[in-house]
DNA sequence: GGAATGCGATGACTTAAGTCGTGCCTGGTT
DNA sequence: AACCAGGCACGACTTAAGTCATCGCATTCC
């Protein structure tokens, strides 16, 4: 693989889209590359924040973890976007910690350029408000999942997303590879890796979606749909 | 009541604090008192975004709710605090519903305005940056408490946060108000009545807190700090 | 060709969470 | 004083969620 451009990897941040290629040049002069193997840590909840991540290729996921080893995906971070912007900003330690989901590079930008950046130009200040305020709604739905939907229409949601981002119609359904084990949807939409696949397995038996090796077939989009749209108990039709 | 002063209640939000006297007052110009009584809606969740509203006094409820009646409060916002800076900044609808949680006064400052003043100000820029990362912050510990403690570890949590916040201490503990019942208890913490109601009483049992019409007394705070810590199950010590 | 390993499947079980119904206070109203 | 409504208490029950242990199948690694 080619050494990547850190200009390239700058501009595809919706907040330094905005500025002028000399600029870009010198922010990334200021970047120091790190390369992450699967699953090692970029950082851990309660660290000091002293700079920006930038994905520039992989993944990094944001999470929590228990004690007990249970773990909550808050969001995975792709090329283009950032990491750790929200403590570098209140001032606070990371509130929580990052790991490569997969092999990844990322640019690490110290806080003072950055900081200095959103002061002095306003339309890069203001397209981070942007950015922020995306990222507060998706948590918001996040919240709405985890207390008021069930398991199984946590991961209807988790499915159909990966159908419409993923997925290619063929003759039997819309098809797409699911990478991860169980134990990592678990930790994506709040749950154990047994409910996973007691749920998967429900949603075969009802004929929704069909499984093969590392790919799923959804069957009936409209049922899944119908899941994704489903409330806890009581919401049963009378 | 005396009338409330738009310009102060506006010198109390954050971002708006650092503007000099004059651009408060043209601030002020353009906006609308608007007055609710409790549990009166202020917006509904889906509805379209035209303004940022100030809570002047009183408090607004931000919340999800379900078809079955079910809510979960994301935040209460009380004077100088804003609603609605989320679908504001991203151009979408309300992310979630807002409501009195006893009678109040809001301005609504129409999106033009703030939006110009944003985009010329860098230090209100700047400000309201820092808010949407106090924001994010509460809403990653939300998820963190919905996905991975239970319900009375929750409870623990917001016992504490009211002792910390309103809490006096007397000879028998530290004392406060408990205005709310036990249905609100249960949306802000992601459950409903008859559990709030089971797990204070568990609490009393143990000794831990004393109840007292609309008061609570904390007897044991050692042992109240120890439940906000725990997590769920399998962290129970062998 | 095994041996080790990690992951998925699954049945049996436990427990927290939630539901439902009833009855009792308490505070406000007329 | 009598009444009513809202909220709380509580016991009995149902169910989703989570735990545990076992088995089997691929992959990978010597």
């Amino acid at each position: 693989m080619a050494v990547l451009d850190p200009v390239e990897t700058l501009r595809r941040v919706p907040f330094f889209a905005v500025l002028p290629l000399e600029e870009l040049r010198a922010l990334a002069a200021h970047c120091v590359v790190r390369r992450l193997d699967r699953d090692e840590m970029l950082f851990a909840e309660g660290d000091p924040c002293e700079g920006l991540f930038v994905v520039q290729a992989g993944a990094m996921k944001l999470f929590k973890m228990a004690e007990t080893g249970r773990e909550q995906v808050l969001v995975t971070e792709r090329a283009g976007s950032t990491v750790g912007e929200l403590a570098l900003f209140d001032g606070g330690p990371f509130p929580a910690s990052a790991a490569a989901v997969e092999d990844s590079t990322v640019l690490y930008l110290p806080k003072r350029e950055f900081l200095d950046l959103c002061r002095h130009n306003s339309s890069v200040a203001f397209a981070v408000i942007r950015s922020l305020a995306t990222r507060s709604r998706y948590l918001t739905s996040l919240i709405e999942e985890l207390s008021l939907k069930e398991v199984s229409h946590r991961l209807a949601r988790f499915l159909r997303d990966r159908a419409q981002r993923y997925g290619v119609r063929t003759r039997r359904g819309v098809e797409f590879p699911l990478e991860e084990t169980n134990q990592e949807i678990g930790a994506e939409i709040g749950t154990v890796r047994d409910l996973v696949s007691r749920n998967l397995r429900r949603f075969v038996d009802r004929g929704i979606i069909k499984m093969e090796r590392r790919k799923v077939i959804v069957l009936d989009m409209a049922e899944l749909e119908a899941q994704v749209a489903g409330t806890k108990r009581a919401a049963v039709e009378k």
